[in-house]
DNA sequence: CGCGTTCTTGACTGCTTTCAAAGATGGTGG
DNA sequence: CCACCATCTTTGAAAGCAGTCAAGAACGCG
């Protein structure tokens, strides 16, 4: 009893993430809790999903950090996003095709299996929190395009920790300002398209600069306003 | 009755494309014939989907080429994709989130609304055609930021120019090596992530080494080995 | 305390951008 | 049919951002 407790609790983050995308009714909280108990623990270095394998059923991350990465044959890494509390592993609208990349956890992870929305789409609250967690997903993906495509390594940077910092604040793991960031400069380079040399160096610069504090892990946020107008994207135009 | 059969004859290279995701069901064929009789044309620069709107319901592309594209404030442009026949337009899993990119037309281009799956999803191949492709989508997307990340000059266009082939290919408009490229530099430039000079010096390369023949909006692959060989993703290596 | 990993620094190289201007191309109207 | 214009392509020279290579410092863990 106790400890089934002590892990809904870390379920927490999860279901606090999902709920921010849409109210959750009380029978899909409870099915989330209930799918929380028979959990997963993984090491850092596991992969969750393998590229090009077929995706089983879709699961949903506790806890912890995980990145989709590719690899060429050269070794030349490509990470494409980070996965965290309350995202999804392999959300697709059934069927089951290749998964497109490798989902890799990066600390410790624990996971689950992401319970099936009732039969009935139109009353499961939990169909349109996947299908909106999808949704996001897409967003981060075309924001993480714009960035690699167009923008600088400082701004990249400023980017990317601000995006972040939001989705950790939609789990609950952000305090403030404040976030944890368990990367080293060199995962962070192959999100970004960059060298850890020229992350380090960029990271000093944004140090001088007054805009974050960066050590061991974590990150503080000191200068919100200037990093958000480092990038900003366009009003869309009305062009029909 | 003519114009009937000239307008499906228009629709052949999206179904082509839809077909080649999963097999359908001569139901789903009629219900996709029916649509496409009911089409829009629309001239290059008309915006189908505009960024930060709510998508209303998915449509399919029938003719013509479109790309996604995100702007920033100071005119920056990044075009994350492009839409060929057989592609559909804001195909989320219903709900109506906010649309990440603008859509924009390229050439004239003809769409329809995306008939609608059966209720009984099970049985439905045009569901399944639509959720393939929605997946495949995610896999350029992947493959997209990988390009974007890791990939020189060289690469990336060698790379890109053997996805667009096989994607004109499934709708059935490339024939054997050559196939139509109805975009100028500047616009491959905006989707590579480089400049419209440095894009025409590698297309200049890349003829030099007799890689490709590009000239007026038609390519022609001439070492269609060779190209390939300078991207390759690595096999996935199993480490659960 | 020792070792491996990560961070930091320096010097040098080079891919890509920038800026500018000269050709080529294609479509339009006279 | 040709002149004209806008758009697109091509070229050159110079500057800069980011990469490469290498080595030393700091950190964290057992």
């Amino acid at each position: 009893m106790n400890a089934n407790l002590n892990k809904a609790h870390l379920a927490s983050a999860a279901i606090l993430r999902l709920r921010s995308l849409v109210p959750l009714n009380p029978e899909d909280l409870a099915a989330l809790e209930r799918a929380s108990l028979e959990r997963c623990e993984v090491s850092p270095r596991c992969e969750l999903q393998v590229a090009g394998m077929r995706i089983k059923e879709p699961l949903l991350l506790l806890s912890g950090w995980a990145y989709h990465a590719q690899v060429l044959l050269d070794g030349r890494r490509q990470i494409s996003g980070f996965l965290l509390p309350g995202d999804l592993i392999g959300n697709c609208q059934h069927s089951n095709p290749a998964a497109a990349t490798s989902v890799i956890a990066l600390t410790p992870v624990s996971f689950c299996r992401a319970p099936m929305p009732a039969r009935d789409h139109a009353t499961s609250s939990l169909a349109e929190a996947y299908a909106l967690s999808a949704a996001t997903d897409m967003h981060h993906l075309y924001r993480h395009i714009t960035r690699l495509g167009r923008l600088s390594a400082f701004e990249r940077i400023a980017d990317w920790l601000l995006e972040i910092r939001q989705r950790l604040q939609a789990c609950g793991l952000a305090a403030g300002t404040e976030f944890p960031l368990p990367l080293t400069q060199e995962v962070i380079a192959d999100t970004l398209g960059l060298t850890n040399v020229h992350v380090n160096r960029t990271l000093q610069a944004m140090r001088r600069d007054g805009l974050v504090e960066i050590r061991s892990g974590r990150v503080k946020i000191l200068d919100e306003h200037a990093l958000e107008s480092l990038v900003q994207y366009h009003p869309p135009t009305v062009t029909l």
